[in-house]
RNA sequence: GUCCCCAUCGUCUAGCUCGGUCCAGGACACCAGAUUUUCAUUCUGGGUACAGGGGUUCAAAUCCCCUUGGGGACGCCA
C-alpha cells in the first residue's frame, strides 16, 4: 500500500525554527502544520532549535518563539533540543563522511567565492561552486593544512547519481537534478556544522519520520537525501507545502506589513482563531463554524486535502475570523486571553471568575479583539456613564425621558434585592410593562433605554444589562439620564 | 542566467488519478431581503471563477504541447 499521510504511520514530526528573529506567519503555518499531523497520527511533535548561526541566533528570540508555541497550543511532546550542544556529533559524522571520501577540505576563502559568484553571474552562469578544492592533491591538502589555513568540508555532489528521486507526500514524485547545486558546506571553518549536515543528523538522532516544511527546502531536501545515502541511513517521508504569499501573490514580507506573532498577539488575535485561519488557508479544515479547541481542530483537519501551491493570507480574513471566535467562544476560553484587563481595577480583581465570564458573556458580541473588552467591561463595572453627542441628542427629547421615567417608576416599587441583577424571567415582563405603559415600541422603547444606561448607541443586548448590572446600579444610572430632562 | 514548483469565484478550495453526471459545488467575505418589539446575532436569496493559445477526442476544468503569470532554490544563513 502506498504511503499516505492518512495511511495510519503514527508520524514524528518536528518543528525546527532557527531563533533569529521573532516568530513570522509563515513558521507559524509550518509548526501548525507539523502539529496537526502528528497529533492527528496519534505520533509525536517535537521541537528544535537550529541555534548553529552563533551571530544572528539569540536567547530573546527563542524565548519569542518557544512562548508564541506555547500561546498557539502547539506544545512540543518532548523536551525542546538545541543543536549547539550537539556540536561533537555533528562534526563526527562530518569527519566520518571525510575519511569515507565523501566529503573533501576546501581552503577557498570568503573572498574567493564571492569572486567566484560574480564571475559565473557575469558569464550567466549559475552561481555554484567551483570545485577548485576537489582537484587538491592529497600532499597539497596536507601541506595546507600543516600551515594552519582554515577549511571547510564539502560533500561531494557530483558522485552521486544524476538526478534524485523522492515522493513526496503532498507534491507526489519529485525530481531534482543534482545539477541544482555545487558542492555544498558540511562543516564550517570554525568547526560547526551547516544547516543541511546538522538537520540529518538530528532528524536521524531523533527519529523524525516525516519531514514538513515549506517549498523552499526542496533543494535541501535533494541535498539531504544525498546525506542520508551517504550514511548509509534511509530518509523520513517528506512533505512541502507552499508558502504564504500576500494579497499581490508576492512573499510575505515585514516590508510589505506581515505581522509577527508577537504583533499578532498584541493586536488582539485570538490564538485558536489564528491557528483555524493558518491550518485552513491549505484547505484542510473540514466544515464550516469555528473550531472549540485544539483537539476540535484536529477531529476536523484532513491532510491529504492540502493545497499544492502557494496560500494567500489576507489581513482582513483574519480580522474577520478573529471577530468570530470573540464572538462565538465560551467566555472561559476568552477570559485568559483578554488584554488590559488590569486596568479596570478592584471591582474587577476582587470579582470571582464565574462573575468576571457572566460579564464577558454580556459584552462579547460587541467585542472585536482581545482589548475591546475594557472599555466595554468598564461601562458596567463604573456607575459614571459617558454620555455621547448622540445619547444627550435622544435623552433631551421629552418622549425619550417619557421612557426612562416610566422605568424608574417600575424598578422603584420591585421589591427585589437592589444589590443584584434581577431575575432574568422578571426582565421581559418589565420591559414590555415600560413599553405599554409610555406607549411605545420598538426602537422607540430600546433606543432610549441603551443611551440611558450606555450612554451609547452600541452595546450589550439590552436585557443582558439588566441580567448583569445590580438593581441599584441601573437605578442610578436612569436617575443620572433623567437629569437631561429639559426644563 | 540555470533548475524546480504552482495556476478554478475577492479569498481558501471541491472536481483533475479512471475525460461526459460541471452552462463548475462548498466555505469565508460582499450585496439584498427576512426574523429578533434596538445595534449585534440568526436565517434566506444573489452576483462573481476553470490564466491565454494550440492540439487529442463525438466530448476537456480534467490528457498533451506552447505562451503568460506567480513563487522558490542556487551562501562557511537557516
Amino acid at each position: 500500500m502506498t504511503t499516505t499521510l492518512m495511511s495510519g504511520t503514527p508520524w514524528r514530526t518536528r518543528f525546527a525554527p532557527s531563533p533569529t528573529g521573532a516568530m513570522h506567519l509563515g513558521n507559524a503555518r509550518t509548526a501548525i502544520l507539523n502539529w496537526l499531523i502528528a497529533r492527528q497520527s496519534q505520533g509525536t511533535f517535537c521541537v528544535r532549535l537550529e541555534d548553529t548561526d552563533q551571530e544572528r541566533s539569540s536567547f530573546a528570540s527563542e524565548a519569542s518563539i518557544l512562548s508564541a508555541l506555547d500561546w498557539m497550543g502547539l506544545t512540543p511532546q518532548e523536551p525542546v533540543r538545541r543543536q549547539s550542544t550537539r556540536l561533537e556529533r555533528y562534526k563526527d559524522t562530518a569527519l566520518k563522511l571525510w575519511e569515507k571520501g565523501l566529503a573533501y577540505p576546501c581552503f577557498c576563502t570568503e573572498a574567493d567565492l564571492q569572486q567566484d559568484r560574480k564571475t559565473a553571474a557575469a558569464k550567466g552562469m549559475p552561481p555554484r561552486y567551483s570545485r577548485r578544492c576537489a582537484a587538491l592533491q592529497p600532499e597539497e591538502v596536507r601541506e595546507k593544512i600543516n600551515a594552519g589555513i582554515p577549511f571547510t568540508l564539502r560533500f561531494k555532489v557530483a558522485d552521486a547519481p544524476e538526478g534524485i528521486h523522492f515522493r513526496d507526500l503532498l507534491k507526489g514524485d519529485m525530481d531534482i537534478p543534482t545539477q541544482a547545486f555545487g558542492d555544498f558546506v558540511i562543516l564550517r571553518s570554525n568547526g560547526w556544522p551547516s544547516y543541511n549536515l546538522a538537520v540529518v543528523v538530528d532528524d536521524l538522532d531523533m527519529h523524525i519520520n516525516l519531514v514538513v516544511r515549506g517549498e523552499d527546502h526542496l533543494t535541501n531536501t535533494a541535498r539531504q537525501i544525498l546525506l542520508y545515502r551517504a550514511l548509509d541511513a534511509t530518509p523520513p517521508y517528506f512533505a512541502h507545502h507552499g508558502l504564504l504569499v500576500d494579497q499581490e501573490h508576492k512573499k510575505l514580507s515585514k516590508r510589505a506589513g506581515a505581522k509577527s506573532l508577537p504583533q499578532l498577539m498584541a493586536a488582539g488575535i485570538h490564538p485558536l482563531a489564528l491557528v483555524h485561519y493558518l491550518a485552513g488557508l491549505s484547505g484542510a479544515i473540514k466544515g464550516k463554524g469555528i473550531v472549540y479547541s485544539m483537539d476540535d481542530l484536529v477531529q476536523r483537519f484532513n491532510p491529504m486535502r492540502l493545497g499544492r501551491g502557494n496560500a494567500v493570507f489576507l489581513d482582513e480574513d483574519l480580522e474577520n475570523i478573529n471577530h468570530t471566535y470573540w464572538h462565538k467562544l465560551p467566555a472561559h476560553d476568552l477570559l485568559p486571553h483578554i488584554q488590559g484587563l488590569e486596568s479596570l481595577g478592584r471591582p474587577w480583581q476582587d470579582m470571582p471568575d464565574k462573575h468576571k465570564e457572566n460579564l464577558i458573556a454580556i459584552v462579547q458580541q460587541n467585542a472585536t479583539g482581545a482589548h475591546s473588552f475594557t472599555s466595554l467591561l468598564a461601562t458596567l463595572l463604573t456607575d459614571e456613564v459617558t454620555y455621547s453627542l448622540e445619547a444627550v441628542r435622544v435623552l433631551t427629547r421629552p418622549k425619550n425621558q417619557k421612557v426612562i421615567q416610566v422605568l424608574c417608576q417600575i424598578l422603584a416599587a420591585n421589591t427585589a434585592d437592589r444589590n443584584q441583577p434581577l431575575p432574568l424571567q422578571e426582565i421581559d415582563a418589565l420591559l414590555t410593562q415600560t413599553g405599554t405603559m409610555a406607549g411605545v415600541k420598538g426602537k422607540d422603547l430600546y433606543f432610549p433605554l441603551r443611551m440611558a444606561l450606555m450612554g451609547s448607541s452600541e452595546g450589550p443586548e439590552i436585557k443582558g444589562l439588566f441580567h448583569v448590572l445590580p438593581l441599584s446600579n441601573v437605578l442610578s444610572r436612569l436617575e443620572k439620564a433623567r437629569e437631561f430632562a429639559p426644563d
